[in-house]
DNA sequence: GAGGGCAGCCAAAACGTTTTGGGAGATAAT
DNA sequence: ATTATCTCCCAAAACGTTTTGGCTGCCCTC
């Protein structure tokens, strides 16, 4: 039996509301007692129910994030390093973390139906934002709090944290300009989220500001996977005039392009670009080095999840629709 | 205002008590009055307080889970793939799964204290066992349920999936030994880890028993991730006399000795072996293809959850302790 | 010596459930 | 006509907290 409250009121001889309000520094408490019932309360390890507290207190001091995970074999470096933000900045907040693994589908709103409507979490953190994305129009309805990754393009009003996609592809295509590439190809998320569509969009917009434009054959889908990057590579690179540079919508479907380029027995860099976007850990240490435009995903985490605690304490915030600025991060995966 | 079963008492004019049996299809409710209720509770819209349920039920349906992240750019596919497997399971059995990060340290197990006794979390799981690991000790002693992946050196009688690291270094040793490589250096994990010991001990007593040896230069430490990988496989081959294979403790610090290698224009499995440890997604489709040890990372996660809930709900295990054996995949990373 | 103010304490209600231990009324069995 | 057996229902307690709205003495002040 863990002790309660009403266990030390009893050894105490004090009442229960005494023994409360002595635990949680009420002046109405003569210090005596207090540190009496303290040190009591120490010895005969209490710890406070934390159910018992929160269904009083009507908050749960929790946080909802809800993993969209493709497949068995899910691993997703960009995931690993947002989780690490939004669950260091809940912790130091004194915010609990619930995770929900679930594939986009059916059940997805009903996950978030659950968690809101039976008051199992304050607020949510939504990624991997949708076009339409029902998940937030569910929100907005139900009042719950939340924080979204990404935009949607039905012109909602609610708060969320972006890179500007555009802006980044735009610049990373600037620069394979420069190089003096003229044959880009482009691997695209899929574009039912909304990132895909920014990205492709910074794609073709400064092709064709250059007098070129994405060809059919050279706009290719992956599922963001690094093996879908070395199948759509691999296809790219099969064409009878293949690319000279491959944008990856993601790292990992880079990485996947670069083994492409590998397994053909050419040099990624010197004979073919490659280059993708996000910027996680693993580009750095790639070989060659992986020309990427960057996202601070950890501070975006830890951004988003300090706008959601603000939202639910009802603190205001300073900006509520961030968008940021991309950066590019030139290495050696275009060459020189 | 959140709509209680109080309110659908109210409305229907039964008593509380008939409403929350008749939702929970008792059979002491007429069929008439049963399907009255429900239908006016589906038309209010209710949705049962999770929190009130588990107070009254003293249990949470929740799975702890304590993510070990290092600094802030943590990012190990291992634990992706591991958390899509414990979320995935927890979620089919109807649990919730409470994920904190925190390195390893200090505050690590006053993070288990405080779930557990605060009777937050019905079990927990943990991972990245170290020899003397005192969140087992605490978790024992506190007989709150839970299973580990990975043992202690400790010799305590406790749940956990482990597996056998060093069985599985012995074939990777062999493989290089009988691929005519006498040089083979080996980059290990920290060794307050179990796993790392194992590991260890795997390549050490295959080499011993070869006739050979781990000479002191090259048997050097990396702290999991890829940058140390490169940093520490560019050591090793600046050595006067450089290995011809490097076996990492993990895939990821393979990665890392594999753009070290191809840094100094080398050839990976043609001038170089390179090796490591996980099978994570990514060794599939690295450039060269990655020659490592599975481990079946999402289903050790399924397994282990699986564990946790039948400990939760009382049910008895057929084996408490269990052991993998590995599988040596061979790709291209080690010539042929 | 009445009144005010203060320090220290507490009973009871509340949060939203589930479960216990009946009880009323109808029907069936003796 | 009594007893037993159902069927359907419900009041109240319980889970472990926090908070409200007191109360009791005591000391001061006039």
């Amino acid at each position: 039996m863990p002790v309660t409250i009403k266990d030390i009121a009893k050894r105490t001889g004090k009442s229960i509301t005494t023994v409360s309000r002595a635990l949680h520094g009420y002046n109405d408490v003569s210090p005596e007692t207090r540190e009496m019932i303290v040190r009591t309360a120490e010895e005969m390890g209490y710890t406070p129910n934390l159910l018992a507290q929160r269904l009083q207190k009507q908050r749960t001091d929790t946080l909802g994030f809800i993993l969209p995970t493709f497949g068995p074999r899910f691993s997703d470096p960009f995931f690993s390093e947002f989780l690490a933000g939004i669950g260091n900045t809940a912790g130091e907040y004194g915010y609990d973390l619930l995770v929900s693994t679930q594939p986009p589908g059916e059940k997805e709103l009903e996950i978030y139906r659950k968690k809101v409507m039976g008051r199992q979490v304050d607020g949510f953190i939504v990624v991997r934002t949708r076009c339409h994305d029902p998940r937030i129009q569910f929100l907005r309805k139900a009042g719950a709090p939340f924080v979204a990754f990404g935009r949607t393009e039905d012109d909602l009003d609610y708060p969320f944290v972006d890179e500007d996609g555009a802006a980044g592809m735009s610049m990373l295509v600037e620069h394979l300009l420069k190089l003096g590439h003229r044959r880009i190809a482009y691997i695209s998320p899929p574009l039912e989220y909304t990132f895909a569509r920014d990205r492709l969009r910074g794609v073709q917009e400064t092709l064709t500001a250059a007098g070129l434009a994405l060809p059919e054959d050279y706009l290719v889908f992956g599922d963001l996977t690094q093996r879908s990057g070395l199948a759509e590579a691999a296809r790219l690179l099969d064409l009878p005039e293949p690319p000279t540079a491959i944008i990856a919508g993601n790292d990992l479907m880079a990485f996947g392009a670069m083994s492409a380029v590998q397994q053909r027995g050419m040099q990624v860099g010197r004979d073919i670009a490659v280059a993708g976007f996000d910027d996680t850990p693993m580009a750095e240490t790639a070989h060659p080095p992986l020309t990427t435009v960057h996202q601070p995903i950890y501070k975006i985490g830890r951004m988003i999840t300090e706008m959601l605690i603000k939202i639910i304490q009802g603190e205001p915030l300073e900006s509520t629709q961030i968008i940021l600025k991309p950066q590019l991060i030139v290495r050696q995966s275009c060459g020189e």
